[in-house]
DNA sequence: ACAAATTAATCAAACGTTTGCGATGTCTTT
DNA sequence: AAAGACATCGCAAACGTTTGATTAATTTGT
């Protein structure tokens, strides 16, 4: 016995007045008698009325829903961050719809399309691995959908967006590593296509060259993120001239590849390992590394839902400037290794 | 220069048909000639044309959305969950709309009224740790919107629904401890209110029946899963008369809870530890539990998510079956402890 | 007491798409 | 050549809600 819905038209019929005047009752609107406001609001109470949604949304070609695509879903710092997001949106009253990429380019490029046909008011994106061209965001702009990119960001100059300051954190991260008194130290880096690598990679000169030492490139690998490649990638420092006593390695989950392997070979004692996220999972590690990079997925999620918010309300200025937001990361200390 | 979407109606427009006929042309109706068809399809792309989808959905009264409520996104287990959802929706080209209860059961109950009233198709839950009462949910029947609940369910027999067995689970894994050949094992449960701590406490009790062994109640506690609650368990078993050499644990989280106690006060070494949810970061731990129960949350979304697209897309039949889908846990053993 | 202002409610259009039915026109069949 | 079969398309209604323009009724000001 499914019901059909009540609506506006029912209440209006029963109560012998226009659907207008119902909508307009419902909806406190001053040009309706306070009796009449009454007693549509009584009815629409006993009949269960909800408003049908999909009706309004359409009628007034808003969705209150922004869009989210993000690599992966199942990473921890996303799934904080996304839960930030959706827990800001509701507070004003708006649904997220979320969609991953599997750090694909063409599957985010599919998304980016349907969400623009479900007509999202906004979008917040966290971008692929695989990409590098930006064209599919920039179609949004015609259709007035503001993006805001969070922690993966473009290369770009024109865009909104929220991200960590990756380099002033790579700087803290060696500088501690250096009064630590080690002096030659090696990194672990991610793909170089990543802008997150060229930031650490950025970093890691900075605070080089600011202590007066001489940067030597063979100490900063790149690797590709996976199990073996970690591998590969510590197969660098094992006789390496200069053989590193301390490694910057580009996260924890490569953290856990690398000390995996170094306990493997007997070697964990012979590097202190800074890396990045702090899962909370790593205090609980033996051999954990001595230092993380707190990134704040929630603080970040939460501040890039905000700037949507706010620019899906604000009228859109042509020349609004845009939001570059950086999230200041600090290196959490872990308890030194006995 | 937002330019205004193209419509259906511009299209016919320019075309000289009507929009009827434009409509259908897209949809490669039969009743369309394969020229102007063509002519259609041609125009359409060259424009630009996308769907309104709101208007669609207003017009056929569905959504191809459905909707997730769960606890906490950031758990583990629940974004591996709605991942898998997720995963399975965008290949039926349905979107997900989730949203979190926070463990809190009035904030569950708003959001299903929300999900009605976003007009979802169907919906996922997984219920709060708080949620005792279950008509907010047979609300959604008058409405015509099926729901599949999935690990954490309702003690009740005319839902749907995917869950482990974990009471065969817990079978398994007192019995593994039993061949190793302990003889005394405790048990760190959850608060009684959960269904699942009932059936822990009953997998423990079957296999300490089947074994013909003796069962001792000061042997099996509740905690609240916090780490303050989890030392105050283990309080019970240090000084216990028949001190257990094996403790079967809620979750991964109080087992880790547990292994740092246990390490502080240097008797790790002392008990064997079986926990549950089996995280990925439990193997890179240097004293992990020795076997951790699987609970297969990828295939529990996945599953929960196929059955709520077919209960969709079925003709209502008035007293169809109840799906009731047990995925089988697995003990996954880990190395053992040197 | 009469015009002007206020209040209360209605009308009708609009949002974009789908769909049953009816209207053409062409082609085949006998 | 008439009748049906078929192919191709248009008409119009419908989905539920919102909103600018209007009307009608009532109160106010002078």
């Amino acid at each position: 016995m499914q019901s059909k819905p009540t609506t506006i038209k029912e209440i209006a019929r029963i109560l012998n007045i226009s659907p207008s005047s119902v909508s307009r009752g419902l909806h406190d609107h001053p040009s309706i008698g306070a009796v009449t406001k009454e007693k549509i609001k009584q009815l629409a109470k006993s009949l269960n009325y909800e408003p049908n949604n999909a009706a309004i949304l359409f009628q007034k070609g808003k969705t209150y829903t922004i869009g989210v695509i993000l690599p992966e879903l199942s990473e921890y710092f996303f799934s904080v961050a996304i839960s930030a997001i959706e827990d800001e949106a509701i507070k004003k009253n708006y649904t997220v719809i979320f969609a991953q990429s599997h750090d694909h380019y063409e599957q985010e490029v599919k998304l980016v399309e349907k969400m623009k046909n479900q007509r999202v008011d906004g979008l917040l994106v966290s971008i692929s691995k695989e990409t590098s061209r930006f064209d599919h965001f920039e179609k949004l702009n015609s259709f007035n959908i503001p993006v805001v990119f969070f922690d993966r960001i473009p290369p770009l100059k024109n865009v909104h967006y929220v991200a960590c300051s990756l380099e002033s954190a790579t700087v803290k991260a060696v500088n501690y590593l250096l009064k630590k008194g080690h002096r030659s130290i090696g990194m672990i880096n991610g793909p170089s296509t990543l802008y997150a690598s060229e930031e650490r990679k950025d970093g890691y000169m900075r605070a080089i060259a600011f202590n007066r030492l001489k940067f030597d490139p063979s100490l900063v690998v790149n690797c590709d993120l996976t199990e073996q490649g970690t591998i590969d990638a510590a197969g660098q420092f094992l006789n390496h001239k200069r053989k590193p006593t301390a490694i910057v390695v580009f996260n924890d989950y490569v953290a856990l590849f690398l000390i995996r392997h170094f306990k493997k070979l007997n070697v964990i004692n012979d590097y202190d390992i800074v890396s990045y996220s702090n899962l909370p999972i790593i205090s609980y590690l033996d051999n954990s590394p001595i230092a993380s990079v707190e990134q704040y997925p929630y603080l970040q999620g939460q501040k890039a839902a905000n700037i949507l918010l706010d620019l899906i309300h604000s009228p859109n200025s042509e020349n609004r400037a845009y939001y570059n937001t950086i999230v200041e990361s600090d290196l959490i200390i872990n308890e030194v290794k006995e």
